[in-house]
DNA sequence: CTGGTCGGTGCACAAGCGTTCACTGAACGG
DNA sequence: CCGTTCAGTGAACGCTTGTGCACCGACCAG
């Protein structure tokens, strides 16, 4: 059988115009993918090997040209997800810096991500508790980085700009709390766009009232 | 082999002071207190019956006796860790009304319960994603009781009494979306008391924050 | 005392798992 | 052109898995 897509690629036939280099960056990014799909149900622990292969469409020894294990695999798959966040965030801080609805403009582009990149940040939510450790740490670290990346952006604003760069990091770290729980509920969503809808109303509605409250926030002495 | 407790139990001799029935919920107990354990590497999914027939010391189709399935058997284990944390919230609402330092005293608590029932907390954070689709549901139904019940809470206070409904509910959902957040980082700092106590400080933080917030907040007309 | 109930036993089976090993042949560098 | 590299092959291994079945014997109601 051939790799990547089962009835067009031919290994052994003509060759495509793809160089060895080429072809096995493609059989890579089946793997990722077809293990992505897997672990939707059961989570990354519950991907075996053998069905990651017959989905990819090659023997499962052939697995091991790419990867020492399935936990190798999760972290390269914790990689690719957190590269889409990241483009997430980057839209998020390039959108009109008009204070008043940057609040609606970054849950807009959250659900959009969330709905584009579905399978990643189901991947994240799930094995950030549920993956082999190395994993979950490696996720940890990750949301570690973004709530500092939220603190230095958030010092930046007018109002929370005095405050004690401890106050500063408490309230980033309250934003991403609340912002993977919105994640999380828009993926509990599943798509149905009336529920979607109401999540992201709830979310602008919560970012505002932590608004409200961080405004009205003095550090203490 | 004897179930329940390997060395002492003995099923063919002399009886123990226990009737049938008794014994029967016993050996139930050891399923779900040996599930729980097993499935702290791996999740739920990656439990198998055969696993915990052996660590509950009985043969893998005696289990049968008690569950039809694994699915079945975490259902279980959701009811199980939603009474400890039912106990949790008749704690926090039976705590010194004393408005100042209601925060401090839930937050504590949480810690308390996150610390005494470590094994149901990570179960639901876990399953909460990985788990099997009934599993996840129930879960996800629990906590949404849990955001009404609060709502209904708040309604009593001062503040907030003057609200709209619909914004009493946002307001619980975020607080016990940062609830959950703060458990979850309990669970990650694994024991370590340094780590907890920095959490506890930062869930005191930010409800005060929340605080802030909902007492500068006016519903809209 | 007796007969039914039922938790636990022991064996068997087919299916799936990860991993080993020697192999093939197209693509590539010199 | 020719030798090397290496992604993919295919058979084989030892193990674990869920489940079906006939069976046992302590318990308990009558």
């Amino acid at each position: 059988m051939s790799p990547v897509s089962s009835p067009s690629a031919r290994p052994g036939a003509a060759a495509d115009g793809l160089s060895r280099v080429e072809r096995k960056e493609l059989t890579r990014q089946s793997i990722l993918a077809a293990a992505l799909r897997l672990a939707e149900t059961g989570g990354l622990s519950a991907v075996s090997l053998r069905q990651v292969a017959k989905d990819v469409g090659i023997v499962p020894t052939a697995f091991y040209r790419h990867f020492d294990s399935i936990e190798e695999l999760g972290l390269a798959l914790v990689d690719e997800a957190f590269v889409s966040l990241r483009a997430m965030l980057r839209d998020v801080r390039s959108a009109d810096p008009a204070f008043k609805d940057i609040i609606d403009s970054s849950v807009r582009v959250l659900t959009e991500h969330v709905r584009a990149q579905r399978g990643h940040f189901l991947f994240i939510a799930r094995e950030r508790f549920a993956g082999p450790a190395a994993v979950r740490s490696a996720i940890r670290h990750e949301i570690e980085l973004c709530e500092r990346e939220l603190a230095t952006d958030l010092a930046r604003l007018p109002g929370p700009d005095a405050w004690a760069s401890e106050d500063l990091y408490v309230l980033a770290n309250l934003i991403v709390g609340a912002v993977v729980s919105t994640a999380e509920e828009l993926l509990a969503a599943e798509g149905r766009r009336s529920a979607e809808d109401a999540v992201a109303e709830r979310a602008r509605t919560q970012l505002r009232m932590m608004l409200v409250g961080a405004l009205n926030w003095r550090s203490r002495p």
